[in-house]
RNA sequence: UGACCGAUGGUGUAACGGCAGCACAGGAGAUUUUGGUUCUCUUAGUCCAGGUUCGAAUCCUGGUCGGUCAACCA
């Protein structure tokens, strides 16, 4: 192989695995969640990993639903996490399996186990078992019951399994070592009884695997070769291999490699915090536009390309990362920047009035749809005498350095003409400038004579006449601080959620903005990439900002 | 006082015993009918102490700091 380009740590792993033959030469991964939750972006990390991966070495990967415990996972669940994997454009093709398909196969193992005497049913609590487990630092006890006979153990693995005993009664544990360093060594529970109804098997089981048992062999059913996993399974890796060893000889074994997950500034990313977030209404649901989630990032205007390109950009290794919200701001700003179509909206309203322009007439001006795509042509934006122009793009007192529009001073207004400001008007109830009132230079037009002559400053612009109103929310960081997590005594990361993070604004857009359709995404010129939201309809237009412009004259201006 | 893992600019991530590179962020400038884009330039780093070696981010030893582990969760 001649691929110079630096390789990841699970890619050395992997070369290597090739290069030595192992498992026949293939490589074949799979991504397990849970069906408990919406994906977030730290599972498109996962994702990007494990379907990356295998691409490129000319494997495969698996969906496999991780579902052994039907008091906490929900169809409801499934359809959301196959729709948001797809979205991100991945493809399991008909590999798409669940834990609970190997329930029956996982049984007989854990027979087999018994017959050989490497496992056990114990009669005990949890509080016992808890107790006998030891401390870190000291070890366990054995159980009373460890040393049954391996027809009892049968007997009454069979029993739990018929419905003989209530829930939590027994249990069947592995029979390792109750001294091991490894807590997880010390006598693990393989299954445990939960008289609960089953997305898939419905009530066929009473009894269900736990993790550490159902999911090694479930990689080895599936000819898994490489089983990524985050680093907070690494203690389970010993267990991994230990059920494997026990139960299977053949020459392929899958083996379980482990990454640091993702952790983002400003942003909680923990299942249960963003559950508490959803159901404490500090936002309006998972898809809801500020969080992580996927179907967040969708709703926001994010695209599945700018996460794919974030999560290469950021890597993988083994040690705990924090990365920076703005690496991700910068993919979807790179690459909508080459994608957005351009138009023309206004925000923050402020009416300007050209004193020497025709009263009633109106001039269909060309706009330029993507200056990155030459392709993409241009329509023509409705000009006339009075227009709707940005707040901030006026100042009756000019600061430094700004290049915008005051008393006296010229701009050139986007695609149309130069204008001077020659008076403006304050409301004198609210004290704010209300009309502005400017002259133009009728040959600055496009091609006009003095078309190029140097202003300092364009700005963006609406025709009063011609203006649709629209909705648009604002979104920002959902939190204030880099790391919410990061509370005193007694707080909660609530108490660092940003009050600014959702602003609600009342704006005026071209006429063309009101035929948006649904998954078009628009740069606002001057002022970020917006979305239309799912609420969107032509007789009520509705934006999700996606992320603002990058703004360097805010941040001068903000010092 | 346990086991396992980790430590490279502000944040990430490369280097496989031989010039510490890249990206984001920050700064300066050029271009620009978006204070966008693009293009230059630039600030800033190997946790500490020993050892091995002609040569150490890399190997060894010891420390320091950080993470994970005591659900019938995954």
């Amino acid at each position: 192989m001649e691929n110079t380009s630096p390789r990841n740590f699970l890619e050395e792993i992997i070369e290597e695995d090739l290069n030595k033959g192992k498992n026949g030469g293939r490589v074949h991964t799979r991504f397990p969640p849970e069906p408990n939750g919406y994906l977030h972006i730290g599972h498109a990390k996962s994702i990007c990993l494990n379907f990356g991966l295998a691409q490129k070495y000319g494997g495969l990967t698996n969906l496999r639903f991780d579902d052994t415990n039907p008091t906490k996972e929900d169809v409801e669940y499934v359809e959301s996490i196959k729709e948001d994997i797809r979205w991100l454009g991945f493809s399991w093709d008909d590999r798409e399996y669940y834990a609970s398909d190997y329930f029956q196969q996982l049984y007989e193992w854990a027979e087999k186990l018994i017959k050989e005497g490497k496992a056990y049913v114990d009669d005990q609590s949890a509080e016992e078992i808890s107790r006998q487990r030891g401390t870190i630092t000291t070890p366990g006890i054995e159980s009373p019951y460890r040393n049954r006979s391996v027809e009892e153990n049968l007997d009454l693995f069979r029993r739990m399994r018929a419905g003989e005993f209530p829930e939590g009664s027994r249990v069947l544990r592995a029979k390792i070592d109750m001294a091991h360093p490894n807590m997880l060594m010390r006598d693990p529970i393989m299954y445990r009884i939960i008289y609960a109804h089953h997305h898939r098997t419905g009530d066929k089981w009473c009894i269900y695997p736990m993790y550490d048992y159902a999911h090694g062999q479930s990689d080895y059913l599936e000819g898994i070769t490489h089983s990524i996993c985050t680093l907070e399974f690494e203690i389970h890796r010993p267990l991994y291999d230990w059920f494997l060893d026990q139960l299977m000889d053949t020459e392929y074994r899958p083996r379980q490699i482990e990454f640091a997950r993702l952790n983002l500034s400003y942003t909680v990313m923990s299942k249960r915090k963003l559950l508490q977030l959803v159901k404490e209404g500090y936002v309006s649901g998972w898809d809801d536009p500020r969080m992580p989630t996927i179907c967040g990032l969708r709703r926001r205007g994010y695209t599945p390309e700018s996460i794919r390109n974030f999560a290469d950009r950021i890597g993988v290794a083994r040690r705990d990362n924090v990365i920076d919200v703005s690496l991700l701001e910068f993919s979807v700003r790179e690459n909508l920047n080459k994608r957005a179509i351009r138009r023309l909206a206004v925000l923050n309203p402020v009416k300007l009035v050209i004193e020497n322009y025709p009263e009633g007439q109106v001039e269909y001006l060309p706009a330029v749809n993507n200056p990155e795509d030459p392709e993409s042509g241009t329509r023509p934006i409705p000009f006339a005498r009075e227009l709707w122009i940005e707040r901030e793009d006026f100042l009756a007192e000019p600061v430094k350095g700004f290049h915008r529009l005051f008393p006296g001073g010229e701009v050139r207004l986007k695609y149309a003409y130069i204008i001077k400001c020659e008076r403006f008007e304050i409301d004198p109830q609210t004290g704010e400038v209300c009309t502005i009132y400017c002259t133009y230079d009728p040959q600055s037009k496009t091609g006009g004579a003095t078309a190029n002559r140097k202003v300092k400053g364009t700005i963006h612009w609406i025709s009063v006449a011609h203006a649709h109103a629209a909705e648009v929310r604002l979104y920002d960081r959902l939190f204030n601080v880099p790391d919410p997590d990061d509370v005193p005594e007694g707080g909660s990361f609530i108490d660092h959620l940003n009050p600014n993070s959702l602003r609600v604004v009342s704006a005026y857009i071209e006429p063309a903005l009101a035929e948006a359709r649904q998954g078009e995404h628009f740069q606002f010129e001057r002022l970020g990439y917006f979305f239309p939201d799912y609420d969107f309809t032509p007789e009520k237009p509705v934006f999700n900002r996606t992320v603002t412009l990058k703004d360097t004259w805010a941040k001068f201006a903000g010092k």
